[in-house]
DNA sequence: CGTAAGATGAAG
DNA sequence: TTCATCTTACGG
């Protein structure tokens, strides 16, 4: 079975223990996934729950298509669109545990503390400098991707928890984590 | 058009 | 707890 070809809840979890992975210019860095969001139709918290617009577009693709945001007029997060085309459903990738290319991401966020790299959605994107230019990249087929864990995460592992950073639709049980990382965006 | 709020992070 | 910072999207 394809992994994009889950429901959009079913892709966040499965997703913990996929490691994604940037080849830039600078060299290769990448991480395990240890937490994610999902955002849903029919979710208030959802950039796609009233229409499709510019900026919500990358949502509305193909499962697999990268949908990059900025956001507080500073950060970028990043997601990897789910479901079927034209439905607007995605996966925020919020949390990473660092395994290649430590030091190109150190020099990037500014400090040397292994647990401060990839430990939230903004954190991330700047460790790995991923861009608004990855909008509508395929998570499969180009320069930024994911490859699968060599162990599954257990079911038993995964623990699951209301979203961090919303006030629409904050009662809803979409995040994601494996539990005990010490990589998570929460102490 | 004007503007409030936002899937955050760092510092005080 | 506060603030930096600015685009998007909604209301008038």
């Amino acid at each position: 079975m394809n992994l994009l070809d889950l429901d959009t809840l079913s892709v966040a979890k499965q997703l913990l223990g996929y490691t994604l992975v940037h080849e830039s210019d600078e060299g290769i860095t990448a991480g395990i996934i240890v937490e994610t969001e999902g955002y849903l139709q029919g979710d208030p918290a959802c950039h796609a729950y009233r229409r499709k617009t510019e900026r919500n577009a990358p949502m509305f693709g193909e499962a697999g298509n990268i949908y990059v945001y900025q956001i507080y007029g500073m950060h970028f997060c990043v997601n990897i669109s789910t479901n079927q085309k034209d439905v607007g459903e995605a996966v925020l990738i919020r949390a990473l545990q660092p395994t290649i290319g430590i030091d190109l991401m150190q020099k990037r966020r500014g400090t040397t503390s292994i647990k401060n790299l990839c430990s939230g959605p903004a954190k991330l994107v700047q460790a790995m400098q991923i861009h608004k230019g990855m909008n509508d990249w395929h998570i499969l087929k180009d320069d930024l991707k994911i490859t699968p864990p060599s162990v599954i995460i257990p079911e038993s592992d995964i623990i699951t928890t209301t979203r961090i950073g919303i006030t629409q639709g904050a009662d809803l049980p979409y995040r994601f984590y494996i539990k005990n990382n010490p990589f998570i965006s929460k102490k």
